[in-house]
DNA sequence: CACCATTGTTTCTCTATGTGAAACAATTAA
DNA sequence: TTAATTGTTTCACATAGAGAAACAATGGTG
């Protein structure tokens, strides 16, 4: 597109409906065909002839009162396919739930793809206040204690790129000096988990603690995220503890057997 | 292309790409170029350019050791968008909580997509035993206690529809007569909740009641499941009470009011 | 180690397909 | 009523995508 040459052969009609999906959010979960065509530079009838297209295989749906699209339940179908084909979906499971109940607190399994943080799994505790967080849900890695340990453990390239992509200040405790990222990872990597008191929301704190592959390749993080109030500073050495336990369990189901 | 004539206004590269996603399941979470090939009657190298687009897009992973791909991220983000642009999602969030809690057996929203059942929503249960329902599946209406109470207040086309693609036999109790389909489902909806017990699988039974949106219309279906010994026949009136007044909290969160 | 068998990607040619402008509907607004 | 904004369809043309075959990259197998 616009970086790299030799991936210019993509189908172009499919590159195209592909971005447009790609562009339905939690904030515009519906779109007119209009505004697709505008906000994407597509001609009204490319957008048109593809979202009908889109509906046939049920990826979008068409409201047909308001005639707005949304997507479809193939979606989930699909979305279904993705978490059972996923072993560590099957691994964590048991460890996330018990992990929820001894802490009272949410817990996640995410992963790196491309500069996101991203949910794969989550378990929710029984406090009435939640709502945070979902599956499939991205976050910059930067100033989540799941990417920071997600990017602790990775190779400099991709901080690199995120760097480079721009640290913005999502809350008050954001770090948005590259020195003072380069620095946090560091403890992070010492200490084997990261916090994030309030550097990606206000109020919200979380732990995170690596989940490794058969290789000793860190491929995951374990992460639970609470109000910055159920977890005091002075309670933080002392859940990582657990989560880095928990972590460490997880992993060796996946076939990670400690070395050193 | 072959069948309809009035639907060959599609784009023929988006809708073989559509296919294509749509041909990954639990049982076939992966698969190599020349397999899809192979199975959809697709050329190998339209094959090959469109996995490579798709995977442009995050929509397939390929994995760089086996060369097989698998369903990409970007399907579990744009999961957590269908769900969480779905009202009915937020509505029945506590109450299929409280019902979870009360019962002891997981609990299931779902609608008719086409001529299946999909499961929108899950809140598991503790019990060790549990299903292999997940998020997303899709499962044949006539034989499950959410599909006969989506068909029962459904208009006869659908279920004429449905019969008419047949009526296999999954399990021992499946109904496969038409007449006694057609029998049952009067009784559902006089008496506003449908019963399955091993219709589906063997040793599992569910209950299920309708939801209502504001006009009254049936939209969905909230079903709890159980293995059979744990939900004797004699019980299961008392159940369908609590599922059918679940159901109706429900459907009043979603603006209907109860007029007769 | 050479052999064949299978695989995935790339090249190439040509046709069919998708694009965009404009015409046409169908709503909605003024 | 007219005007404005939308979604769909028509149409003609350029081009993008399909298919055959060549190529490359593996992987068995004897």
């Amino acid at each position: 597109m616009e970086t790299n040459n030799q991936g210019d052969h993509y189908l172009s009609s499919l590159k195209n409906a592909l971005r447009i999906l790609n562009s339905f959010s939690m904030d515009e979960p519906e779109k007119k065909v209009s505004e697709i065509s505008s906000s994407l530079g597509l001609n009204k009838s490319t957008v048109s002839r593809t979202m009908a297209t889109l509906a046939s295989e049920g990826f979008v749906y068409k409201d047909p009162e308001t005639k707005k699209y949304r997507l479809g339940l193939s979606i989930l179908t699909l979305s279904g396919v993705v978490n059972s084909s996923m072993d560590i979906y099957r691994e964590s499971q048991p460890i996330l739930n018990e992990l929820v109940e001894t802490l009272g607190e949410t817990a996640h399994i995410s992963v790196l793809d491309h500069l996101d943080v991203i949910y794969l799994h989550k378990v929710e505790c029984n406090h009435p206040v939640r709502f945070l967080t979902h599956v499939g849900r991205r976050n910059p890695p930067y100033c989540t204690s799941s990417g920071k340990v997600l990017l602790a453990f990775s190779n400099e390239a991709v901080l690199h790129s995120v760097i480079e992509k721009g640290l913005d200040k999502y809350s008050k405790n954001t770090i948005t000096d590259p020195l003072k990222l380069h620095a946090n990872l560091r403890e992070v990597k010492k200490n084997g988990y990261a916090s994030s008191v309030e550097e990606l929301l206000d109020g919200v704190t979380s732990i995170a603690a690596p989940i490794y592959d058969y290789k000793g390749k860190v491929i995951a993080a374990l992460s639970i995220v609470g109000p910055k109030q159920r977890i005091p500073s002075h309670k933080i050495q002392g859940i990582a503890k657990k989560v880095i336990s928990a972590g460490l369990e997880i992993s060796r189901n996946m076939g990670y057997r400690k070395i050193d």
